[in-house]
DNA sequence: AAAAACACATACTGTTTGGTATGTAAGCCA
DNA sequence: TGGCTTACATACCAAACAGTATGTGTTTTT
């Protein structure tokens, strides 16, 4: 059996982290908290020592959501193809899977952390190596077993993939729009087909 | 000559756009302001009804900045994919030209206000309907004039291509990579070179 | 140049902010 | 089940928040 307070720290966390990602750092103020969650100040400053540590344990919630889904789907197909064609039908979702996580929380903290916390922003950094450290291994493989064909190195591609897929994420987010997460990944689908396929 | 109050009005948007851009509506403090402009409350309050006339009167300052520099490098050549080349040529240095400005204002404050402040938002997304609306317009005279070859309708290529500058965009203020820009740019030229042209 | 209008500074609201010291009841282990 | 410990609630703090009423010096206008 888990202790109390160890639940209590889960919970606050899962409440918590949609707030701050819809909203911000400076955007979230501790009484949001303590009325989304039920509790008290006591409660959760005896769990978390002040504010940003609490927004950061979000984060990195919201974070861990995200790469455990990427993962699941990369893990879905063997070929290298076929988990590059998952990923984009995963991103063509992607505006259902964040909702209940309050939007994307790369776009929404990269963005909001950038002019007002230096350590979320520097977390969001982390997390976007991560995604493109997991996207180039796929290609890397795939270039490996004469699966696919690279015009430029591995890490490259992946980014400039993931910059396109950013994009469609952001616009849609602005706009409330998911036509161009939609279009811009069904172009992103035939893009990389043209580009690397043998 | 101005009236006294017009000048001191302009004096505090100029001034302020780049602050309420950097650390967005609910991160940026009336002190904060009055701190920068040298002024005092009475001064400001004087001027504008409340914060939030004043960001968007912020917003729609760096707005204009942002539409007159388009029109500028869309007026320099007269053809259609030379019109298309300068504008890619200008989103290369995008983070020089948002500098001044804090960064780009439609991506901080189209994600700042998205959770935050429901007029923002509206006029961020009229704002990219109108820069993709520049982009469509071009496109429709290059397909007119028979200068290029348009495979989806005008306006749904303008959010394609308008879509992938925005992801980097978004990407190089969030790891604050200026590579991200010069890349994806390089890559678009090329990309729209073998779409469109004839 | 005098009168009227205006533009800005000063000083002050009440409320909310993040954070804490202390009290109390529940949980946990012997 | 007793007693110690942990977890949370209550009540409070100074500082910062957006906004305003009033005073005064400066532009305008006539």
């Amino acid at each position: 059996m888990t202790k109390k307070a160890e639940r209590t720290t889960a919970y606050i966390i899962e409440t918590v982290a949609p707030i701050f990602n819809k909203h911000g750092y400076v955007g979230t103020s501790m009484s949001d908290l303590t009325e989304a969650t039920g509790l008290t100040k006591g409660a959760i400053y005896g769990n978390f020592e002040n504010k940003e540590a609490l927004a950061l344990s979000a984060f990195e919630y919201n974070r861990n959501l995200l790469l455990s889904a990427i993962d699941a789907k990369l893990e879905e197909n063997e070929g290298a193809m076929d988990k590059l064609f998952t990923l984009i039908q995963f991103y063509k979702q992607y505006d259902v899977f964040t909702l209940p996580m309050g939007g994307c929380p790369i776009l929404n903290v990269g963005v909001d952390a950038q002019g007002n916390n230096t350590l979320l922003a520097a977390a969001v950094r982390e997390t976007i190596k991560d995604i493109e450290g997991k996207i180039a291994l796929v290609l890397e493989n795939g270039a490996k077993s004469d699966e696919l064909y690279l015009s430029v190195p591995p890490l490259q591609f992946a980014k400039q993939l993931f910059t396109m897929i950013q994009g469609a994420v952001a616009m849609s987010t602005m706009t409330r729009d998911r036509k161009y997460l939609i279009n811009t990944l069904t172009y992103l689908e035939h893009l990389v087909k043209k580009e690397i396929k043998k």
